[in-house]
DNA sequence: ACACTCGGGACCTCCCGTTGTT
DNA sequence: AACAACGGGAGGTCCCGAGTGT
């Protein structure tokens, strides 16, 4: 019955939902626990504390699904501003039906931590810079390409878009309501098309 | 020597504080007497539970400030996008120094609460409306005077200015940085710049 | 139903007699607490922590203790060797037959502490110093008198009448026996009447 | 490379190290394995429990540690005065200075357990009957000899001897310092010098 | 109006020993 | 003979809130 290495991912991916629903403090290790069907001893076992848990959801769970969800999609895409039209469409889809109006697991956990855990900060940063490092390059190859606006900074905008982005998931959270969250999205939209070549200006708000 | 009223008063901006930035459920009773030089009487004296003085913390200290910072700037204003430019401006003083990389306190306990505790969100979101509400007033007597571009619906306009505004809150907390937290608002400037009537797109972003 | 000050001295005695039962380290609090009718609130309140409740037991159990049974008598015998006597045979009596087999209280946490716990390991030696001089300082006034042998060094001799006496308490306590206690007492005794002026070589041992 | 009973030994060798730091209850089998190299399938293929390890330990380690310092050098010296005199004057050397301030093995773990553990105190105290035994033996030789005093009961001096040397062995880990250990012991050389035929009382402390 | 005292529950951590496996 | 994984329980700490008294 002993799946050696099934255990621990099981313990992150019940960790990572539990985190993601109460916030890290209010986590408790006994609910991640209970529905995994392991006990503490297996816990205890594959992470030394609460907060090594936490670290490794971040590097082990979090981090994969940014990749997975923006990296990715926007390496392969031939234009940058589709790619990111693509992507965030994509939120809007009933795959992630709690992650519309549950907030983004990086931007959740930052609000969380950053003033109390610094290490644990740095961490969710260093995902930040990727995920910002990722939009930049692409914007870059689109100016390139000559399909991005030739006046913007690619890293300065893709700051700007992703603090824009964590904004309106974070507003659709507070509200819970994912009617506000597509209305965001919508305006979130306009504001990506402002960045073609060529936009005209009334299309950005 | 008795002020009625007084100790009701420093609990309440003691417990602010804490609350800003331990968040809700991590700040301790205790820490919030320990600079009031009360005890734990006089807090259940006033508040009849913690919950009741997170409360009391968003209508007595939260939402009076939102007012000053936001609402009255804007309804005095002679045109809302220069209202807009000043407040957003005056974040970047050094009279909140703490303000700048600690994040919007509404937004915060939003982010917290938003999927735990119902009657606080409410709340929250409350607060959230009325602010709404004054931006969108504001923009739609810009119409009114031809200064604001008229394709615009203003509370959407509003709630994504908000929804921005929180993401680059935000984003600066994350970071602990006042130097990201003024490039945003950098960006975040020119956002409301095309708002103009007659706004060109290259400012955009 | 309150009594100030009252169940802090509760909490210290009970916890004095679980401490020396069990060693510091293996004392439970709620074990402490079950004999006191008090609970965990109770003994969080007036004592941080479990360590503070120790060092406080030394400062207020143990060290009264060792006055009342040791310096005290000796401060006010007109003979040392006498003073001496007497608190030694004070130790058969049956008032203290649980101390007679669970060996002396600052000598058993030291045992158990000093090379774990640095601060608790001062507070003690503290005791044991006070313990010294007073003995000394009794040993001198014998010589003085002419009633103690001139040529021992006060404080040596002090300090090796303590040691003894506490390899005779501890070997009471590996035996479990007040027989063993008292046959080593006796031998005690005998090292003890070797310190007075004129006595004879045949009685040491 | 299996070396049948090597990995038994070490254990039993880091065993007794770990207890003699920590005690036996505070000394964690996870600590005894980390210098090992070994799990804790070794430990409980050797030894059935945590407690089975400790009786080994005394069994294995400490008895014939106590054969060879004391008994074997007492079994085989002339004269039993010199030969005790060998054995403490050995203490003082380099050899073992974590001993000098650590205290005595066997004395440690009665008081850490002598009121606790019945079954572990009788095997200690069975070590303590040999090592006095052997003093006595070597006494009673003496005395036939002409060398030690006639007036004395080998076994009751020999006792009391034990008992004050680890009076003074537990002092000096009290004190945690070697200068100490080495004044005591110097009291102790007189206090043996004592029980020479035709000694003086002057010398006794 | 406020201070001191105390109740009680929840959480993380820790650690011994067992089981399946190689 | 030994390892990795796991069970399970207990202990200290922490903290909200409820008493009582002034």
């Amino acid at each position: 019955m002993r799946q050696p290495g099934r255990s621990r991912r099981a313990i992150l991916e019940a960790g990572f939902w539990e985190i993601y629903r109460q916030g890290f403090r209010a986590a408790r290790v006994e609910a991640i626990l209970s529905g995994t069907g392991l006990t503490k001893g297996a816990l205890y076992h594959h992470f030394p504390t609460k907060t090594a848990l936490g670290s490794a959801v971040v590097d082990d769970v979090i981090r994969p699904r940014v990749r997975d969800w923006w990296l990715e999609p926007l390496a392969s895409a031939p234009d940058p501003i589709d790619g990111l039209l693509r992507v965030v469409r994509g939120l809007e889809r009933d795959d992630a039906p709690e992650m519309l109006v549950g907030g983004c697991p990086v931007f959740n956990l930052l609000q969380e931590l950053a003033g109390v855990d610094e290490p644990f900060r740095r961490n969710l940063v260093a995902v930040l810079d990727e995920w910002r490092d990722a939009i930049a390059a692409a914007l870059a190859r689109g100016q390139a390409a000559g399909t991005v606006r030739a006046d913007l900074h690619p890293d300065v905008t893709a700051a700007f878009l992703i603090s824009t982005y964590h904004g309106l998931a974070g507003t659709a959270k507070a509200h819970r309501s994912p009617t506000v969250a597509r209305r965001l999205l919508r305006s979130f939209v306009r504001l990506i098309e402002t960045l073609r070549a060529g936009a005209s200006p009334g299309a950005a708000v």
